[in-house]
DNA sequence: TAATTCATGGACTCACGGGTACAATAATGA
DNA sequence: TCATTATTGTACCCGTGAGTCCATGAATTA
């Protein structure tokens, strides 16, 4: 990632002693917890500091200023999840069987703490950081309603389902599937996260009503 | 809400001036506006008193301190909103009808600015202050809940879909109702919020599908 | 009228935390 | 070795904003 080099350090690598990168890796994981933990307003630099062992004024010479950090250690932290997403195994070539696999891993995905927390804080911060939620929108939630898209298309085409809009048809399904009342009650600390079972059975019933409704050919 | 008044006040009317409500509530009107605009940390009494047209003593005076008032506030407008909520004209006779009708409010109602902020604020502050997160989910996603899940149990008795289990199926139409990608998008202040006419033909669609799976007499 | 409580506004205290200054030292390229 | 840049620790500056104090005046009950 060259761009990225040019865009943090904005150096050539002249004469004198280099950065430490690896110095810059635990300012940007002490960082990245930190500000999950609690938001950008009650989270302290010199906190950040002590916890990756390094001194403030390398954090300051590292990321500039407060709000230079938190946006690269969210954006460090977006392509970990946004990996994270992309390792999901082949779909099945079963309509039913690739849903459920997708969903129910998409599930335990968007309803993880980390991910959790993430979400909530870009939501807040989404007017003053709008690049920051949009890339994150785009290699999360987007990613995913992407490959549920994708599915539903593929199984138009083969003539084993009828849509009359894929793109909506996507949407409202991913929403029934990971984001119920249920959910909101998890955001709210009222519930933890659902165990895989309980993911598992969530998204087959949602699965199963959908393709009940469109399937093509007379099933049960 | 005579219970509210001795929590607040605590004092009998002894002698002396009364404490003057309308102050009380152009405070928590003011408080209102900057905590949902602003968040807590970002919102500065100062700002709260002279907004409301009344001193900063005044403001401690009646709430105590920031945290009080914060608390009171979002008390109010969680009532307020649960007002609204309670407001809706009774279900059509017709099943679909009666979703659709309620799906489509619900929907307007859960997206538009303030609920959205709301609940961001309340998510964000829910490990600090339980109670709120309880009461707005009570009032706000939990009535949402309970009504469209007796709408389900009632069809169900009457015979007209069949259901293995009534309250999942609520929780899961209700999220394909609200909460896809779209909602997200909106979150992150990607989009706005849907017009009256988006959020009717996404109810509709959600509820076609619930129907055409789960209705009893013979579907295609 | 007297006693009591509320409200005002402005000045004030005080803790907190972002960011900087500086002097010393370490690592690197030339 | 020399010039250059990174890093450190500590001490510091300084804006900000919550919460208080106080002297004055207004509203209310007895």
């Amino acid at each position: 990632m060259p761009s990225d080099m040019a865009a943090q350090q904005g150096r050539k690598q002249g004469p004198g002693r280099p950065k430490d990168e690896e110095k810059r890796k635990a300012i940007l994981d002490a960082a990245c917890r930190q500000f999950l933990e609690n938001g950008i307003a009650a989270t302290r630099v010199d906190r950040i500091a002590s916890e990756a062992g390094v001194s403030k004024m390398t954090v300051y010479a590292h990321f500039g200023d407060k709000a230079g950090l938190f946006a690269a250690s969210v954006r460090s932290r977006t392509e970990t999840l946004a990996e994270a997403l992309a390792d999901l195994p082949d779909p099945p070539a079963d309509l039913r069987r690739a849903l459920i696999t997708y969903g129910t891993a998409f599930v335990l995905f968007l309803r993880s703490p980390d991910v959790l927390r993430l979400d909530l804080i870009l939501a807040t911060e989404a007017a003053t950081h709008p690049e920051i939620a949009a890339a994150f929108y785009e290699s999360g939630p987007g990613v995913v309603l992407g490959t549920v898209t994708g599915i539903l298309r593929q199984a138009c085409e083969r003539g084993m389902i009828r849509l009359p809009d894929v793109d909506k048809a996507a949407d409202s399904l991913v929403a029934s599937w990971c984001h119920g009342p249920d959910w909101i009650a998890q955001r709210l600390a009222l519930r933890g996260p659902p165990t895989r079972e309980e993911a598992q059975e969530r998204v087959q019933r949602s699965v199963d009503w959908f393709l009940a409704a469109h399937a093509v050919k007379p099933q049960d």
